[in-house]
DNA sequence: TTGTAAGCGTTATCAA
DNA sequence: TTGATAACGCTTACAA
C-alpha cells in the first residue's frame, strides 16, 4: 500500500500538499494539484484510515448499538440500518453494526478503546440502562426511540402516536365505530417498558374514547399460533367490532387465517389494518393488508444526521424528532358491513 | 483519556514498560508490574486501539460482510452474528458488521482504508463476484458457505448434504417411502445460484433413488401465502407422499395451515419435518416441528476461528469446515399411517 | 502557494 | 529487567 509519503515523492511536493489536496483543507495551485492528482491515480493510492484518525482525533466510524438479545431483524431494522449506514457513508463517515449484550460494561468499553466517534443506540427503551450509561460519558450519541424521559437527549423514533391517529381516523372515516388493538402483549415486552407498545395502548385508549368510539383491547404473543388465537377471541368477546388495528408482526398471518378458518372474510366481514410494519408482513396475506409503514429509511437518516451534526459541531446542540409511519393502502379495509357496527 | 505516557510517569517507569506490562511482551519485575498496575487502575487506563493499530499495523477489527440487499435477517443468521462477536471478543478481536452491496467497489474500499484486518463473507453464492474480488487482493479471508469451486478458498459452511440424509434416513425408519422435498424455488434464487438450495435438491434426489423411495419435488415462494399454496398442490399431484422436508421458512405456517384447512392432520396423515431452519419458525405451528436446525452458533465461531488463524499465521494455511445440522424432535413426524405409503 | 516539523498513542528494536 | 527512541501514516500549526 503506497502512503502519502510515496505519493509526495512522486509528484516532487510535500507531504502537506498532498494532504492540502485531498482533503480540500488550503488552495493548491491548479498545476500542483494536477501533479499530485496524477501521482495518486498511478500509485493507486487510498488514505489511510489509521494515521488519518490518529491525527485528526476523529476515526470518522460511528457505531451502531444493536443488542444482542434480539432474536431477528425486522425488514424494518434491516432498511433501517442499510439506510444510516448509506446517510453515514455520504456524510464522509462510516457505520458499522457493533452488538453489545446488554451488561453494562460493554458500552464502557467501546468508548474507552477509542476507536469510534458516536453511537446510535436501537431499540431504545422506557427505562434504558445503556443511555445511562452513555449520559454518563463523554461519547456524542443519539438514540433511535425513547426513554421515558427523554427531556434532555438527542433521538429520534416513530410517530406512533400521531400514526396510530391516522389509522383511527382512516377507519372511523370509512364509518367504523368499534375497533380493536391488537398488539403484542408478551410480559418480556410489557416488563421491560417498551416504549412503542406503552404508547400505543395508550393513544389508542385515548383517541377511542375522545372520538366517542369503542374501544376493544387484545394481546397476544408474538407468534402465528398466538394470532389465531387472537382471532377466536375477538369473535367471541368483541363479535360487534368492524374494524381491528394490529401491531404485532409474527402474529398477522395467523391472526388472518384464523378469521378465514371462522368464515370472516376481510375486508366484508371486518377491516384489518397493520400497524407500524412493513410492506413484506402486509404482503403475506391474503388479501394484502392496509399498512402504516415503519418509516425505517428515514429513521436511519435522521439518526445519523442528528448524530454526525454532534460530532461536527453544527446545528443545535440536540436534536429531537419523531417521523409518522407512511400510509400504503391494501384490499383489507373497507366500509363495515350495513347490519355491523 | 488518560495514555500509556500518563501511566509511565504516575509508576515512575518508562512508557515501554507499561506496554510491555500491558501486552505480557516481555518479562517485568514482580514490584514494576504492581506499580504499573496500580498506576492504570487509579488512571482508569485503558490502551487505546487507534495508537496500538498504527503502531502494530494491525487494527485486531475483523468484519463481517453482510449483503445489504438482504431483506431481513433471519434467527440463525442473528445467532451466527452474535456467536462470531464473541468468537472474536475471545480471540482478541472486535467484529463488526459492515453492510456492502453487491458493487464491485465496495470491497476495494474497505481493503484500502485499513481499519480492517481481515474479512468474514456471508451468504456466499455460487458464483460470487466478491469472493473474485477478495481472491485477488491481499486482504485475509474466509467465507461462510461455499462458491462452485472452493478448493482452495478457506470456508466454512452447512453440511446440507449429509444433514438431508440424515432427515431421510429418519423418515424412512419411520416408515415413509414416498418423501416430498418443498424448497424456496424462486427464480430469484435459482438464478442466483444459491448453493443450499442447489446442493439440497439434488442431494435429496439421488439420495432418494439410492434408497429406491419415491421423490416427490416441491418448490413455493417464500411466503405464508405460497405455502398454502404449495399444500394444495401436494394433496392435488402427490396424494401419497406421508412425509414431506420443508426448506422454506416463510412458507411453513401457511402450508401447515393449508394443510390443516384440508383436513390433514400431522403428524397422523402427514409427517412434517423443518429443514435448515430455526426453533422460533419450528415452534410457530401447532404441532411443533421437527427440526434440523441451522448451526448458527457453530458456523459464527468456526469462520471466526478460521479468519484469525490466518490472520495469526498459525496452523494450516487454510481450513475449511462444514457443520451439520442439529436433530430437535418435535411432534410432526411419526410412522405412515397402515393404509398409507 | 508550499514546506517544515511537531504531534497523535502505541509497538518494537536496540542498548544499557 | 528496564529505558530511549524510531517508526506507524497522517493532520495541522507555523514558517517561508
Amino acid at each position: 500500500m503506497p502512503t502519502m509519503r510515496d505519493v509526495a515523492r512522486l509528484a516532487d511536493v510535500s507531504i502537506a500538499t498532498v494532504s492540502f489536496v485531498i482533503n480540500e483543507t488550503k488552495p493548491v495551485s491548479a498545476a500542483t494539484r494536477q501533479r499530485v492528482e496524477d501521482a495518486m491515480r498511478e500509485l493507486g493510492y487510498r488514505r489511510n484510515a489509521l494515521g488519518r484518525a490518529l491525527a485528526s482525533k476523529r476515526t470518522r466510524i460511528i457505531a451502531l448499538l444493536y443488542p444482542a438479545l434480539q432474536r431477528r431483524l425486522h425488514e424494518s431494522a434491516v432498511e433501517f440500518f442499510t439506510s444510516a449506514a448509506q446517510a453515514a457513508k455520504d456524510l464522509g463517515h462510516s457505520l458499522v453494526l457493533w452488538p453489545i449484550s446488554n451488561e453494562a460494561d460493554q458500552v464502557q468499553e467501546i468508548i474507552a478503546n477509542g476507536l469510534i466517534d458516536g453511537v446510535l443506540l436501537m431499540e431504545v427503551q422506557l427505562d434504558d440502562p445503556r443511555v445511562e450509561q452513555l449520559t454518563g460519558s463523554t461519547m456524542p450519541f443519539s438514540l433511535i426511540g425513547r426513554t421515558r424521559h427523554p427531556e434532555q437527549l438527542p433521538y429520534v423514533d416513530v410517530d406512533f402516536e400521531n400514526s396510530l391517529v391516522d389509522a383511527v381516523d382512516y377507519l372511523e372515516g370509512l364509518g367504523h365505530r368499534t375497533i380493536c388493538l391488537l398488539d403484542n402483549g408478551s410480559a418480556e415486552l410489557a416488563l421491560a417498558g417498551y416504549g412503542p407498545l406503552v404508547r400505543a395502548r395508550e393513544t389508542f385508549a385515548a383517541e377511542m374514547a375522545r372520538r366517542g368510539l369503542e374501544a376493544v383491547h387484545l394481546s397476544c404473543q408474538d407468534s402465528p399460533i398466538s394470532g389465531e388465537g387472537a382471532a377466536e377471541e375477538l369473535l367471541a368477546t368483541a363479535p360487534d367490532a368492524t374494524a381491528v388495528v394490529i401491531m404485532n408482526d409474527s402474529a398477522v398471518f395467523g391472526f388472518v387465517s384464523g378469521l378465514s378458518r371462522h368464515g370472516v372474510r376481510i375486508p366484508e366481514d371486518l377491516s384489518v389494518v397493520l400497524f407500524a410494519s412493513t410492506p413484506d408482513v402486509a404482503a403475506s396475506t391474503d388479501p394484502h393488508l392496509t399498512l402504516w409503514r415503519l418509516p425505517g429509511v428515514e429513521l436511519g437518516r435522521r439518526g445519523v444526521e442528528s448524530l454526525i451534526d454532534q460530532l461536527e459541531g453544527r446545528g443545535e446542540p440536540m436534536t429531537q424528532g419523531v417521523v409518522k409511519c407512511t400510509f400504503e393502502e391494501g384490499a383489507s379495509t373497507a366500509a363495515p358491513r350495513a347490519g355491523g357496527g
